[in-house]
DNA sequence: CTGTTAGCGCATTCAC
DNA sequence: GTGAATGCGCTAACAG
């Protein structure tokens, strides 16, 4: 391991001068500064990054914590993360909790540690363990796509999901849909309700009452649409659309759905969250409401570094814009709306 | 930030004793160690990760690197990883080089800085620059799936795609196919070459000639399977089975052929590689090669870490079984082979 | 502009 | 079993 001091010996100058001309060259005359750098380039060194963070008290490094990395919607987001992150000069630290609150829990005292300085959390659970709850002052935390449930207000990076919801559900209604199934991802989340809320709202004003038994689901996977549908069908009344709260559930839809007979979209309509890249690819191609994945991610990391500089943040909470993707797994009702 | 000396001034000990009661508790008489705890308790002290690492020269993190976030195949290896890395009490740097040699050097020479103990390699590029390949001098590096380029040789977690590709082939050889068109991806990489070198060895067993311009194809993309598929048709013989190098690219060609009015697999049979989730839920289902992705970014953690303890590796190369998933997109020819 | 000095927070000899 | 002392590799304050 080659140090500083070799390299200050190397050049014949101290290790302040070294560590000066690595830093701030500007700092050090041309001469000099030209003696340390053939040096370093002599000694093969390379600073050591974990002596500066010790003297800094900065790691550089922030945590991002996800419920599972093969959800593409995430991953895009994650990328975005890593972008933002490396142009800033931070590097990412992956916290794949698999919805384990004790793995949470670890990763999160990643902070208290002084392993990172940051944490972004797409989950919606209160990372940290209750032995550390009290000693999270004002750590740096940003969540994206969810809201981190509990007391602490964190800044949050999300979509208006209620709009969402509503556009989704406005969009059918234009094509005559009266009768409408959900299949929901995690039940306990607060996009959860707004989706809900908004899909209700237009409902409710359009005179139709949402009946309970049109929700199933529970998490957010393929088999959760496959076997939604089949819940759905066994209705008195099957649903003439399917409102899916994102692509992988609409993708099992599609499969089951037509696995059964039916027809997307003139027998069923059905569309999805998070416009997921193989959504334009379906057979048919899929309706879904796009979200900025990789946008939000870049956000949550440029809130999260003004956190741990300490900048005052101008909002707490940042909406980005929806956008609804028309394409053909959603159509008109080819029946009269009973069965 | 409360550290060592206060937590040792609250105990009524030294520091010495603090650091040995949270390393090694037996080395403690039980009622100083109690003493400690309490302290450390009340306190609410976290040693600080960066000054172990310092004293320690072990940064306890791994580096991973990877081409794309966006490919679940990828995202499956390193959910292996991330599993295996904190049973082992590491964590995971993630490097998304996005296939920039510069971030690729950058994310590398965490090896050079102690900021890593180890790199996993998914790409198959020699990671590290110019400039620092002369101090590279045995660091642990493992690749997984693809083989590092170059002259210095690196342990490998890989699958026989040779095999592989060959059972594919025999597979749809079965079914009377004949005329084949191949859509590969990267072209540049050692797993393209073994494939198509396996594909080449059936036809020429059965005294096929592979017509070299039915290879189409260059990057893992859903489009390059769209792409892939229209050139192919344009074929005055077009193909009846195309074998695509992974699943997003069979996904391309599925949707292609369907678009071009043509049905899978009476028209043409489509094979991918991977068995990404979707893979079972297209349609038609997706006759596809399963690679233990989990167990390879598993294997590939456990490899790594005999290196960074400077244990002797058994073998320096590990060849994981693949599977055959025959789904419905494969099926015998239903016209002469005559078009 | 450069060198000296003093730590950052911790782990580890070596005495006792 | 415990404490004092030393140093990991580096940066920052202060002189000069």
């Amino acid at each position: 391991m080659t140090n500083i001091k070799k390299v200050s010996e190397l050049a014949g100058v101290s290790t302040a001068t070294v560590s000066r001309t690595l830093k701030d060259p500007d700092l050090v005359s041309p001469q000099t500064r030209e003696k340390v750098m053939v040096a370093v380039q002599q000694a093969g060194y390379r600073p050591n990054w974990m002596a500066t963070s010790v003297k800094t008290g900065k790691s550089n490094s922030i945590v991002v914590l996800v419920p599972n990395l093969v959800n593409p919607f995430f991953m895009r987001i994650i990328e975005g993360i890593e972008q933002a992150a490396q142009e800033k000069g931070y590097s990412v630290l992956l916290g794949d909790t698999q919805g384990s609150a004790s793995r949470e829990h670890e990763y999160a005292s990643m902070l208290l540690t002084n392993r990172a300085d940051g944490l972004i959390q797409l989950d919606h659970s209160f990372p940290f363990s209750q032995d550390d709850a009290h000693l999270v002052g004002n750590l740096p935390v940003v969540s994206v796509c969810e809201r981190i449930e509990g007391d602490k207000k964190y800044p949050v990076i999300e979509l208006d999901n209620y709009a969402a919801a509503r556009a989704v559900t406005h969009h059918l209604i234009s094509y005559g849909h009266r009768s409408f199934g959900v299949i929901a991802g995690q039940i306990s989340s607060q996009i959860h309700h707004d989706r809900l809320a908004g899909i209700k709202s237009v409902l409710a004003e359009e005179g139709i009452v949402f009946d309970e038994a049109m929700l199933v689901g529970g998490s957010y996977k393929i088999e959760t649409g496959v076997e939604g549908v089949q819940q759905l069908l066994t209705r008195a009344q099957p649903p003439t659309a399917i409102i899916c709260f994102n692509d992988d559930i609409a993708i099992g839809a599609l499969y089951a759905i037509k696995k059964h007979g039916l027809r997307v979209p003139q027998d069923i309509s059905v569309t999805g969250f998070d416009n997921v890249r193989v959504a334009a690819y379906m057979d048919p191609p899929l309706t879904t409401v796009d979200q900025p994945a990789y946008q939000m991610g870049r956000r949550a990391v440029e809130v999260l570094i003004q956190q741990i500089n300490r900048q005052p943040l101008t909002r707490t909470r940042e909406i980005l814009p929806f956008s609804l993707l028309e394409r053909q797994s959603t159509g008109p009702v080819s029946k009269p709306n009973q069965h």
